[in-house]
Order: C-alpha cells, then structure tokens, then sequence
DNA sequence: TTCATAATTTTTGCATACAATTTTAGGGAG
DNA sequence: CTCCCTAAAATTGTATGCAAAAATTATGAA
C-alpha cells in the first residue's frame, strides 16, 4: 500500500544481483505506514516494541529506527519512556493539514504551467478521462485511485523536489482517513467539474487560475469530508478526490 | 541554536515537569542541528558513526535513530550500507526550498489576518521597528535574529500547526547557508520596504496582499542570493532576510 | 469499600557484541 | 604504470543483555 522505494534486496533481474539487502528499519517503515493506513495499527493505540517485533519478525532496533523516521513523518507520536502511539490527529490537525497540501498543490500549478509539454498534458488528460470513466461507472476505488494519481503527477510536473516530498509527506499523514472513506461517493459531480477546470487551465497554461482552482478544489474537499463527518458522527473521515 | 521541536517531555500544559529525563537520542540530534547549521560538520562531509559518537559521548544506538530522524528532515542523507552524509543540496535544492517557503508564508499571511488581534500586530510592530533600528545602525547579526524572529512569528500567528511545523523544518535545511551568509548586507534597504508593506497589510487584516508581498520577498530573497553567490563565486550563500 | 503506598512485572533506553557489507591495502600480470 | 584480483581492515546493520523508568498488581489502613 505505501510507495515504496525500489527494493535493492529483490529488484535485480537475472544478472543483477542486488549489492546488498534491503535494511530492517526501511522495511519495516514500509510496512508499519502499510498497517497504520490499513487500521491495522488504530489511531491513539499504543505500540508495545516488542509485540511489534514479534508480528514484524525484527528485534527492537531496527524497529526503533523505523519508529523514528515514522515519528518525523508524523504518523505516529512518541513520548519519552511512555512509548509510542499511533497518531490520531485532530479534526482540527486534519483540517489544518489540508489547507497546507492545498497551498503546495497551488503551487505546483502555477509551477507546472511553466513547465509543462503537451505530452505533459496530453498524460494528465488520459488520466483525467479515465476517472471521468471511472465516475460514471461508478467505480469508487478506481476513481479514487485515479484521483490521487493525479494530484499526485501534477505536483511532480512542478519539478520541485522540494516540493513533491512535502506534498508526499502531508498526503500520507491523512491517507488512512481517505482510506477509511473510500465508501463515500459524496461530491462527485462538483470534484468532477472543478478537476475539468484544471485540466483547462493547465493546457492553457494559466497558473493562477490553476493555482485558485487547485486551493478551491482542498478548501471543498475538507468542507465535504466535515459535512460527511457530522452527519455520519464518526471520526473525521475524508473524501480522496 | 537549533530550534528544537517541542520536547514531549516537557510540552502539554504548563507547569508539567518532565517525568524523566531527555533521551539521549533527542539531544544527540539537537547537537547534530548545531553542529551541521554552524559548518562543524561540512555539507557533503561523510558521517562515521563510531567517530560521532566519541564526540557526542553517546553510543551508536540513540546516534543511528537521531540519524534517522536528521534524515527525515532532510539535513543528513543515507545511504544504505554505505553510512550517511551531511546533505549539501545543490543551488537547485535551495532555490526549490525558498519557493515552498514562499508558499507557506503566502498562506500562513492569509490565515495570519484572519485571526490576529491587536495585541498581535503591536508586538510584530515592535520586532518590525526594532529590527529597523538594528538596520541603520548596521549591527547585521540583531537584524538578521529579528528579522528571522518576525518571519517565525508571522507563521506562528497563522494557528496552524501543521504549517509551524513544516515551516520550522524547511527553514532549517537552509539555515546553515544562511548562517553562513551573516555577512553580506545587500539588499538590506529593499528588504525593509517589503516588511514594512508586510506589516501595514498584516495591520489592514488584507490577507491576499500580504500573502503576494511574502511571496514576492522570498522570490526577492532567493534572486539576490543567486546574485550573491554568482560574485563571490562560492557556493549559494542565502540572504536571512 | 476506597485510597494510598509498596512490591512486582512490564516496557523502554542504552550499550555492546557479533554478523554482513563495503572500503582500503597489497600484490602480481599485462 | 595501470588494471584487476584478493585479503585485511574498517564501517554499517542487527540482535541481545542489562539498567532505568513506568505500569500493574498487591497490600494495608482509614
């Protein structure tokens, strides 16, 4: 489920015999991201090292080390002798983490624009027709995963690798509450017409507007996931598009 | 010297003693900042963990997980197997850091108007005027604290702390260039018009035209750091203000 | 019972030992 | 002298043991 790096330790075709194996602590980043995305880990549940390592197959260092770097990226929370948890970020943390991936993504729009080819656009304009597709069939998770990708390429056309980590990390704080929501098809048709408007505005070239559309597209995209919040009284559970 | 994340033993309410004492591994990192931002170690200088930890009085355990979490924040690279370094990014890497700076700021301007009182423009204003006085009387070192202090609080006011904080994290990727670049006065008269537009917008609750003048500073910022290090020839030094 | 407190268990923090990998040094062969 | 191969040394990755701290349970008094 999470994006992995290429895997030195299994990635060699016939010949290409990996130099080394894949370290513990990468591996089991990966997977911990994995098992919080997936509920596995819940949110606020406290993380006992050695019962990790026992279902991990790893001893405590290697764990710790990965802990760390899941600390830094904030998907989890440490506290000094009292161990870890897995974070449960506030509707308010929600929210405000949302206005900061609406910011970059502006950014990358208008960044974009400057960069882009029309194989660029003609690439976004695939995808974009293939979640309209996805859309109409009603395909929930298709479409979703259309969707991230996306937003995901457009803030890689921006060409600032500053930029698209930022972006990576925020998105995959918030990733289990997209996952969790993968039910919901609220929206649709408004996401669908704002996504229109950015794919215009990119071929055209017009960063602003691409930037307002982009800022526009978030600041709905957490007024929807609060609406479906307070109507389904369950924890903040966000829409994907 | 080092702006420390807020220490989980000591942050939650006030008047909270920390229950334990700070874990090595956190104050290994704190040192790590200082020691990377002050060019004790030298970007792109290999890092030996056995060496490290005689100086540090620490063993290789607490060091690798600092390490880890240097990495995640972007000031120590890794490299599997092949132990990690001090991140020296290239003048591209900076120019990029100095664009999603600018975007934070732009939005942290916005919310900032929305939700500052009186109290709070006041105390910008005394930094602002402060800082003024610290530039006529060419004492550069005060101007720079000052003017980094306004920038910080600035972003502070915005109450979104997923912003604080990805804000106090690109800032100190660069804070060794700027550390660095104490020395030069360019741009210093240019530089205070543009806070003093800051602050009369910020003043004016006129969210948009202070988020466009912090977005025009740091493009300002990063072109006269170009300028800079294109004359001296030596590698990007930045500008602090 | 209920609260406080002491003993016990569990869990975390750190150092160290060992294994795996990479880097370096040393010899030839061409 | 350069290139290549091999062995030694150095360095990183991982597991484990022990000490310190926290959580839990047990104990006793009001």
């Amino acid at each position: 489920m999470s994006e992995r790096g290429p895997d030195p330790a299994t990635a060699g075709y016939a010949g290409q015999r990996p130099r080394s194996r894949r370290p513990l602590h990468e591996s089991a980043a990966d997977r911990l991201r994995d098992m919080i995305v997936e509920g596995e880990l819940a949110p606020g549940e406290r993380i006992r090292e050695q019962a990790l390592c026992d279902r991990l197959g790893v001893s405590r260092t290697p764990l710790r080390e990965a802990m760390k770097v899941l600390a830094a990226e904030g998907l989890v929370t440490l506290q000094p002798n009292r161990g870890a948890m897995v974070s449960d970020p506030s509707p308010a943390d929600i929210a405000d983490t949302f206005k900061v991936i609406g910011a970059l993504e502006a950014l990358a729009g208008e960044l974009a624009c400057e960069r882009v080819d029309e194989n660029d656009v003609a690439e976004i304009r695939v995808l974009h027709y293939q979640m309209a597709l996805h859309q109409t069939r009603g395909e929930l998770r298709e479409y979703f995963r259309l969707n991230q990708r996306i937003h995901e390429r457009l803030v890689e056309l921006s060409g600032n690798r500053v930029l698209i980590e930022a972006h990576r990390q925020l998105g995959g704080r918030i990733r289990r509450q997209r996952f969790v929501a993968n039910r919901s098809g609220a929206r649709w048709e408004q996401a669908m017409r704002e996504h229109e408007q950015m794919l215009d505005a990119l071929a055209s070239r017009d960063g602003r507007r691409l930037a307002d559309i982009l800022r526009l597209h978030l600041d709905n995209k957490l007024t929807a996931a609060e609406r479906f919040d307070r109507e389904t009284e369950k924890p903040l559970a966000l829409l994907a598009d």
